[in-house]
DNA sequence: TGTACATCAGTGAACGCGCGTTCACTGATGTAC
DNA sequence: TGTACATCAGTGAACGCGCGTTCACTGATGTAC
């Protein structure tokens, strides 16, 4: 990829992520273009849809979320490891107004990668915990959660999370 | 009111429940004006925004929920009757593609004095079963789920409802 | 019961808006020699 | 290293669209007598 193209792509993808955190599912692709200082054309180039963009900055903060996850792996306390685990992943998916939530929830093939890694950390935490749970149901518990804390005034997600069987 | 407008007012009604069911969030008050066969303005007069739709409708709806939530107070088993409960609530959250659900999540006043009967039952309901969790939490999070079971491809909401603590 | 009339609900074309998207054109980048 | 040039990324005005919303007009309803 020429320089000048990354540099845009990396304005892009910035843009998006406050124009996200702004106004979430009411962001709009000519305000992230006019936010990057690009043509709404460079844009189009880069990434076709709202979604696309969502995806790409999702699937960049999922790699340091496994990475974390990966880590806990060799927490003393299995018990304490997937709860920690579980918290790390609700903050992650408050992001943006919840629309890293929604996006996860939605679960649709772009993600699978990201999913297919979060999920095999989560599986792997949960039975060291000696846990019955399925990996998906948990999380997809954990994003709704995550969500809601995002769209309630007042919720404490700490206190919601807590209320996760696990 | 007068008896073509009360008419006109179930028909609107009717019209939108429909419309939610089929597009969730991409509801068009033009579009549930057509179906309800009645012009744009008349549909204003009766509800000046797409809340103030779903608001009604959800208002019709929790008076029945909140009736079978009073007849469970007198279940014989009190854990299996808070367990019913939050099935019967997230079903309820599940309505019109989760929209319902996204409605409660939100919580502003219109939906107050609602909110004020389901939180009373809950309550109720959880501290005969002798929980300690907060009913605000517990419904919050049960919102959560039913949304995420509204659009999680091949998500079991009673499964996901198990994963909940009370 | 019949009629004249005031009230107010209903109409729906039209408006402005901001959205996503396009495309003919411009110009910066990187390469070949 | 210097220059000529091909490539392709960037531009941004313009488009069509469907949205929410308005308002001058129509006509049905319910009432007063």
């Amino acid at each position: 990829m020429r320089s000048d193209a990354q540099q845009n792509r990396d304005r892009i993808i910035a843009a998006a992520r406050a124009e996200f955190t702004e106004h979430g599912d009411g962001a709009s692709l000519n305000r992230i273009a006019q936010r990057a200082g690009v043509g709404a054309g460079t844009l189009y180039r880069h990434f076709p849809s709202a979604q696309a963009l969502l995806v790409a900055i999702i699937t960049d903060d999922v790699a340091a979320l496994h990475a974390h996850g990966t880590a806990l792996l060799d927490h003393p306390d299995p018990a304490q490891a997937i709860r920690n685990w579980l918290a790390a992943v609700a903050l992650h998916a408050t992001a943006m107004r919840g629309l890293v939530a929604t996006e996860l929830v939605r679960g649709g093939p772009a993600l699978a990668d990201c999913h297919r890694a979060v999920r095999g950390v989560t599986e792997a935490l949960l039975d060291r915990a000696g846990s019955a749970a399925r990996a998906d149901d948990v999380l997809t518990v954990v994003n709704a959660v995550a969500w809601a804390s995002e769209h309630t005034p007042g919720a404490g997600l700490p206190r919601m999370l807590e209320l996760i069987r696990v």
